[in-house]
DNA sequence: TCAATATAGTTTCAAATGAAACTAATTCCA
DNA sequence: TGGAATTAGTTTCATTTGAAACTATATTGA
C-alpha cells in the first residue's frame, strides 16, 4: 500500500510545530498574566495596548490592532477600560474625525515604567538558557516564521 | 543618572519575545482553526484533545491537560463535546475510579486520519522558508524555551 | 453634488472562558 | 482503622470574547 507511508501515521505531537508554539506561548502568557495582571490590575489586552502606546504613541486604535494582531473589538474594550482608569488620553484626530488619537496619560506612563522592568525580567528568565548566538538565531527564525504565518493567516 | 539606562527606556515590542511568540501563535492557530475548524466542525481545544489521544491514547483528562497546557475546565468541556459527537470513548479507570480513560472512537480515528494530512501540510507551509539546518536549530531552541517556560509557569 | 461605498470605532448578543466551588474517589497518617 | 488532606473531573457563575450589526465620518465616482 503506497499510501500507508507518512500520511497515515499518527502525528507526533511533541514534534509538531504549531502544537509546540501553542504550548510554549500558553505557558509564557500565563506566567506574564500572573506577574502584571495581579500586580497592576491590568488584563493582557490592556497591557498590550499600553505597550504599543509606550512604544509608538500617539496611535489610533487601528494602529494598535495592527501592531498587536488583536481584533478591533478587543482593542476598543481595552482602550475604554484604560480611559476609565485614567491610564490613557483619548482625542479625536482633527484631520479624520473617525480616527482616535491615543497616548499614555502621565499616570499611564508611570505605570508603564513600573511594568517594563518586570517584562524585561521575565523575558530575561525565559532566554537565560540560550547563548548569545542562539538568541540571534532565534531572532532570525521567528522573523521568518512570522512572515510565513502572516501569509497563511491572510489566506 | 545611572538608572536611566535600559531600565527606563521604552520596551521595543517588536523585539520582545513573549509578544512575538504570542503574535506568531495567534496567527498560526487562526490559520489552523480555519482549516480544520470549518472543515470538520472542531474547535481548537477539541482538535487538541483528539491530537493527544491520537498520539498517546489511552489517556486520562489530566494527562491531556499536561500534554496540551490547557486547563482542566477546557479539557473537560472539549471531552464532553467530543463524547457527545461520538468521536471519543470514555471509560473509568478500574484502578483509580476518579480517573477517566479516553480514546478515539473508530469514528474519531476516521476523522483524525483525515485531519492529520492537513495538519502536516500546514506545518510544511510554515517551515517552508527554513533550511534543514534552521529547522534543526529551531527544534533545539524550542526545546530549551519550553523547559524554561515550564519552570516560569510553575513558579 | 450627492448617492454608493468604504473605513474607524462601538455596541449587541450568544458562545467560550476560567476561577472557585463542588462531588467523588483515593491517599496519608495519628 | 477513620477522618483530614489530596487528586480527578464537573458544574456554576461572572467575565471575556468575537462575529455581526450598527453609528459616524470620509472617500469615491456618476
Amino acid at each position: 500500500m503506497r499510501d500507508s507511508g507518512k500520511a497515515n501515521r499518527p502525528l507526533v505531537l511533541e514534534e509538531f510545530l504549531p502544537y509546540r508554539l501553542s504550548v510554549l506561548t500558553n505557558r509564557v502568557s500565563r506566567a506574564i498574566a500572573r506577574q502584571y495582571g495581579a500586580r497592576f490590575g491590568l488584563s493582557i489586552p490592556e497591557w498590550r495596548v499600553m505597550a504599543v502606546l509606550g512604544r509608538f504613541a500617539p496611535a489610533s486604535a487601528n494602529e494598535v490592532c495592527e501592531r498587536t494582531a488583536m481584533d478591533k473589538v478587543r482593542v476598543s474594550r481595552a482602550v475604554s477600560r484604560l480611559k476609565r482608569s485614567g491610564l490613557i488620553d483619548h482625542a479625536t484626530d482633527a484631520e479624520d474625525r473617525r480616527r482616535s488619537v491615543l497616548r499614555l496619560s502621565s499616570e499611564g506612563w508611570r505605570i508603564y515604567r513600573r511594568i517594563v522592568p518586570f517584562a524585561r525580567a521575565l523575558e530575561a528568565e525565559l532566554i537565560a538558557a540560550l547563548t548569545p548566538a542562539e538568541r540571534t538565531a532565534l531572532d532570525k527564525l521567528l522573523a521568518k516564521l512570522h512572515a510565513r504565518a502572516e501569509v497563511l493567516d491572510a489566506g
